[in-house]
Formats: structure tokens, sequence, C-alpha cells
DNA sequence: TTGTCATTCAAACGTTTGTTTGAATTTCTT
DNA sequence: AAGAAATTCAAACAAACGTTTGAATGACAA
């Protein structure tokens, strides 16, 4: 009844499953964990009904999958990249940024597919108003998020750790929302903004994010 | 069978509907707009379930009611802060920042009851994710952002429309963010992260925008 | 008081939701 | 080829949802 190992034949392995997480991230990330319904994926994904909960078990553990494997890879890539911070540099404030903010540009860039999908998945995992998301999120973030506050302790020692705390959130709030409503900016300002690369997006938000973290 | 004008007797007047209208924004700030059913609303507003249709219609004008009555006194304050601004002074970048903050947390502040409550609800609406309320912000929002992207550009000559926009939005981002996740900020951080009142987040929000914005 | 309107109420409606079931089918092992 | 395991499928389930209905109740004017 409920999800066993893997698949044995490598030929087939996953391809129901793999296509019903590709497809739910795509609806996911487009209107939202509750606003697409079981029926909606499998139709999409060419399975049948019951795949899901055949497969995940529920629909709140194809959430959790789908979460899960965006979130996770991002973060261990960001503690990666924390570790090769000198400190002894001046230019370590930057290298906070980028390692924060860089595993998702570059997460976002290696799906070929989907275009800006997947900058609104993950932006919806980031700033998840959600509990039933959030608290996927939440068993990750604590320790991404004391190393970033150790981080910036380490590069600015004389401000406090509320004040770095602090930083850290206005920094994951403007990435998410920035991804988020990157492409409905493009309506609402009537022509008068236009980015054809989210290469400008990236830089423009790096030098804001350094600027202001930076502040006393 | 719609509602009608407004009552005729006013010692009566919207008592019901001031009443959802109150019990609603609680709930919605506090688990969301979908997750919120309308027999939560009506059982905790002591009404019955038919009068949300009937003094409203339908779930989602009152899903509407509640936005608009948050978000339109907010646009309409900032931009009202935002005409007073001398760009002939230095400071006229703190003083847009704040003719955007300000009026958020005021709006807060003013609500005596139910405290953080009114920070999720309205950090919902400046962020939201779903297409149903973003479409009632969306009509306020073009104004709004244009007159910020003109003032940003006044105080900035140098900088790009493109680069105005992405100010606006970062700005909004780390508001919303901070706002939203402030108090579960104090349960991720284990106890390293403690904040008694919210003008420090406000005065840490503030320089690091004005910091932000300033960035070349 | 009578009549009219606004409001409340209990009950039911039709839809959609996630989930479950048991048989059919496919896949792989022996 | 035969049997076992994994997967797919159509169908149904129970629960929750927003909405509607029509009668009952209240308020107020004539």
């Amino acid at each position: 009844m409920i999800a066993k190992e893997l698949p044995v034949n490598s030929r087939t392995l996953g391809l129901t499953k793999e296509r019903l997480i590709i497809v739910a991230g795509e609806l996911f990330a487009e209107r939202g964990f509750d606003a697409v319904s079981l029926r909606t994926i499998t139709d999409k994904a060419n399975a049948n009904l019951a795949a899901v909960n055949y497969h995940f078990g529920s629909k709140q553990d194809l959430i959790v999958a789908v979460v899960d494997d965006i979130v996770r890879p991002v973060n261990e890539r960001r503690l990666c990249l924390l570790d090769d911070i000198d400190y002894s540099r001046s230019r370590s404030i930057k290298e906070i940024v980028h390692a924060f903010i860089d595993p998702v540009f570059d997460a976002c860039n290696s799906e070929s597919e989907s275009d800006n999908k997947y900058y609104k998945l993950i932006s919806r995992c980031i700033a998840s108003r959600d509990e039933r998301v959030s608290s996927i999120i939440i068993k990750q973030f604590p320790e991404v998020l004391a190393k970033f506050v150790d981080a910036i302790t380490k590069a600015l020692p004389e401000i406090s750790s509320n004040s770095a705390h602090l930083k850290v959130m206005f920094m994951a709030g403007a990435l998410a929302h920035s991804l988020f409503h990157y492409e409905s900016l493009l309506l609402i300002s009537e022509g008068r903004f236009e980015l054809n690369s989210t290469d400008v997006l990236k830089s423009e938000l790096v030098s804001f994010l350094i600027r202001g973290i930076n502040a006393s």
C-alpha cells in the first residue's frame, strides 16, 4: 500500500514516479500547492490517479518529495561555499552573499526546461507561507541560518547577533520575492521594465545585498 | 440575495459584517486564505454559515474586502509621504524607504489586538503567491510602483529604470519576508535570536534598505 | 397593528477533494 | 513457460468545501 523500495528494473525505474515529481513541480510552481489537485497532476503526467498514493503515500508526501529535492542540494551547496570563505579578506561579505544566492540561480539555470517555473517553485519554498511546506524547510534551515549568522558575525564583528539574524532574513526575502514576482514585474511596470536575462537580476540583487548587509 | 447597500439602522450597522471581516482577517493571517473555510470563520464569529454569502456574495469577495481594507490605506499613505519628499536633499533615499515602510508598521501598530497576526496578514498581501489575492493587489500596485521608481530615479539619476524597479521589489521582499517570518525566527534560531520590539526590526530593515538602494 | 424590508438560520445541494480498493496488467525472476 | 512481485487501472468512498434555498426572525415605517 505504502510505496515500497526502489523498483527492480532499472529500465523502468521510477518512470512514472519521476514524471509525477517533474509535473507536480511545474504545477506547484505556477499555481501553488493547494490549488493543484492530484487529478490535474496525474492527467498531465499521463498517470493514473492512484499513482500518487502508490508511489508517495499521500499528496503531502509528494509535496515533501518535490520540495526536498529542490531545497536540499541548494542548502548543501550553500554550506559548501561558505566553508571556503577566507574572513581575513575584505570581500568576505560579497562571498557570503554569493554563497547564499548562487546555488539558487545555478539550480534554476541547470533546469533547461520550464524556464521561470523553477524560479517560482524555489521561491515558494524559500518564502513559503504554508505550514505544510515550511515544516519541511524548517528542518534544514536552522543549520543554514546559524552558519550564515556566524559568517556575517565573523565578517562584521561589530554587529549584534540579532542584527545578523535579521540580515539573513532580509536577504532571503529579497531573493524569494524577486524570483517569484520577477515575471509579473514585466506586466506591472507596463513596459517601463524590461529584463532579458536573470543575470541582470542576480547582479543587481547581489550588489543590493552586499551594501545592505554592510549597513551598520 | 446579493448584499445591498448599507444597512438602515446605524445601531446594528454591519455588526455581523464587521465581525466577519475581523475574524476572517485573523484566520487568513495565521493559516492562509485557502486553508480557512467559511465554517471556521462563521463559527469563530458567532455567525451563520450563510452570512458570508449574504453579506459579501462569495468567499472570494470576502477575501477582496479583507485585503482591500488593509492594502488601500497603506498605499495611500505611501503616496502621501512620497509627495512630501524634497529631492534636493541628500537624505531623500532615507525618506523614500520610510515612505514605503512606515505605513505598514504604523498600520500594524494601530491594531492593538491580535499582535503579530496583523503583520502576517499584511505580509501575505504584499508578497502573495496566490493569484486570487495578487489580482487585488495588482490593481493598486502599478501606480505605487511607478511612483517609487520615479522617486528613486530622482534621488539617483545615474541608475537605470530597470535597476530602480528591482530595488523596489527587493525592498518589498525584505519587508514582507521579515514581517511574516519574524515570529518563527525566534524558534529557528534556537534561542540565539531575541527581539522584544518590532522597532528594532524596523530600524534594522530601514538601514539595510537605505544602503541597498544606494548601491550603484 | 400591519406590512415591508433586512437579517438570520437550519438544512440541503452539487462539486471537488484525497484516499482506498480489488482486479487487471505488466515486469521480472526462476 | 510459470509464478511472484510490482505497477497500473477504473471505480468507488467518505469528507470537506462553497453555495443556495426557503422559512423564521428581527427591525422599522406607515
